[in-house]
DNA sequence: TTGATTGTTCGGCAATCCACGTACAGTCGA
DNA sequence: TCGACTGTACGTGGATTGCCGAACAATCAA
């Protein structure tokens, strides 16, 4: 009832989720460190992430919210006057087992690598450190 | 050498694969039901899953097609006039390893939960038959 | 060589997506 | 009550995407 979320609070119920959404909703750079904020931390709002994301303005990041929300990757919900945001880790791993778990450490194991030849300009053969 | 492929054959190496780039290839229903056939049948050519598909023009597919090779799904290759198309499974489960396992039996539940709501115009939450 | 087949390339067009600035609506602290 | 703060709503411009028809290139069969 309160606030004026009109739009905002339109998450899909778990059986709602289709699986094209959710890969397209994870297949921006965006989104896809946003999920992976929300997978390390506990609970984040939406400014907490974007700080950590370094860049986008708000308007943009309620775009993303949007999406992730109605692909049913995230729940968000108010507190207070701010959103919190967290993974929806249990419905996912119900519908798409081993999904997000794939995403997540396919995530990282792709930055570690940018990184790796990032860090080495000359040769991104590097078999660098260890 | 032959045939006129020009911007054809650009497949991207195993370390170049990006997982937003698989993502967001695979989140479109077109796509991923092109890797569904992919993954159920053997080796297909560009005509064959069109007409699985029932629907596209042709220079529709070779789009799909194009979107799927570059983000390192497939593969494509020539061989005589036609044009043989396969997934890259061992490349995917090398570096996501679960993903496209999680994607393929997501799709499948998906298409299954699909066809039970279709079937049962009236009763979504339909036990009917079985 | 002629014709059929396969699938690409090249535009064009509509729809969607992304990023942004601005305005505004709740909530909280002083 | 008066700001400060959080985040949404809205409109816009530019880029990307999806789908298509038409033309063409390579191969194969006759």
């Amino acid at each position: 009832m309160s606030r004026y979320f009109g739009t905002m609070s339109r998450h899909p119920e778990r059986d709602q989720i289709r699986i094209e959404s959710v890969l397209s909703a994870l297949g921006s750079p965006v989104r896809l460190a946003a999920v992976r904020v929300l997978d390390a931390g506990g609970e984040h709002n939406c400014t907490s992430v974007l700080e950590l994301l370094g860049i986008t303005a708000k308007s943009t990041m309620t775009h993303h919210w949007r999406v992730l929300r109605e692909s049913g990757v995230i729940w968000q919900h108010p507190s207070g006057r701010e959103n919190l945001l967290s993974l929806r880790r249990d419905d996912l791993d119900a519908r798409y087992p081993g999904l997000l778990d794939a995403v997540l450490a396919g995530a990282a194991e792709d930055a570690a690598l940018e990184n790796a030849s990032a860090s080495a300009p000359a040769g991104p053969r590097g078999r660098s450190r260890t």
